[in-house]
DNA sequence: ATCTTTCGTCGAGGTGAGGT
DNA sequence: ACCTCACCTCGACGAAAGAT
């Protein structure tokens, strides 16, 4: 059975995304424009290299956005989720994707075509304010996380990442927070090896930090994470 | 110069899910 | 039931960098 696609007016996630300043017939002009898909896990929702044609807009799962490096090893530089907007800096830079989204598990996505976001964006200065301060937090991302990827040993890095997981798709009341995820997905966001990956993970499972049971990953003790994670803050 | 630590690579084995 | 495949895990080994 196909999914029904969400209305823009009623949607879950409307006070808390980009378009939260939306006015009422802004939101009906977008409902009208969008496309609503959903995906499989390991599919690929846009792809490093092509013209952006839009934004995305996550409604339910998963999504990881990677880029390829030059040695072949992806590396994981966002994770998204449900409420999250994808794909709007190159769109707005008119620069080709410089990584690929792709879902974690299933995932249900609406697609705003580009000209529709634009005349939102040229028309709605408060949309167009919360853009640029959501490229601002983006940005402020970034630069943390290439001085954590620069001066974190992996042990540290793999704290984070965890905790990283956790802050972003751990749902209200669900205690303790599990996750399922392949050593390679974590591996790519720690920025290491698969197998250096699994060695840590076995050290936090011997110390109580984690349990796993196949590729779920359980966080017990987070507090312990963070401790890992600050020390070389 | 030598030792130690960290981390990447390789190979092998175990496990679970899905297909036939 | 059996096979295949993907994934997880571990041990061994070696390179690189830092400490002594």
């Amino acid at each position: 059975m196909k999914p029904q696609a969400p209305h823009c007016q009623s949607c879950q996630f409307k006070d808390s995304s980009l378009f939260k300043q939306c006015h009422l017939h802004e939101l009906e002009e977008l409902n009208e424009s969008k496309c609503f898909n959903s995906y499989k896990k390991g599919q690929v929702i846009f792809h490093e290299g092509n013209r952006p044609l839009g934004i995305f807009c996550v409604y339910s799962g998963k999504v990881k956005v990677s880029r390829m490096g030059s040695d072949g090893k992806e590396q994981i530089i966002r994770l998204a989720k449900k409420g999250d907007t994808l794909g709007y800096r190159s769109l707005i830079d008119n620069t080709k994707y410089t990584a690929s989204a792709i879902a974690l598990d299933e995932t249900e996505v609406c697609f705003i075509p580009a000209a529709e976001f634009n005349k939102l964006v040229d028309e709605n200065v408060k949309v167009s304010t919360d853009l640029m301060k959501m490229l601002a937090r983006a940005l402020g991302d970034t630069q943390d996380k290439l001085i954590h990827l620069a001066m974190k040993p992996v042990r540290e890095r793999l704290a984070e990442a965890l905790l990283l997981l956790k802050s972003t798709y751990q749902e209200e009341g669900k205690n303790p927070f599990s996750i399922s995820i392949s050593r390679e997905d974590l591996s790519s966001i720690v920025g290491t090896a698969k197998e250096t990956v699994i060695r840590f993970l076995s050290e936090f499972k011997e110390d109580g930090i984690i349990t796993t049971h196949g590729s779920e990953i359980t966080i017990l003790n987070p507090e312990k994470l963070v401790k890992i994670s600050s020390m070389y803050d």
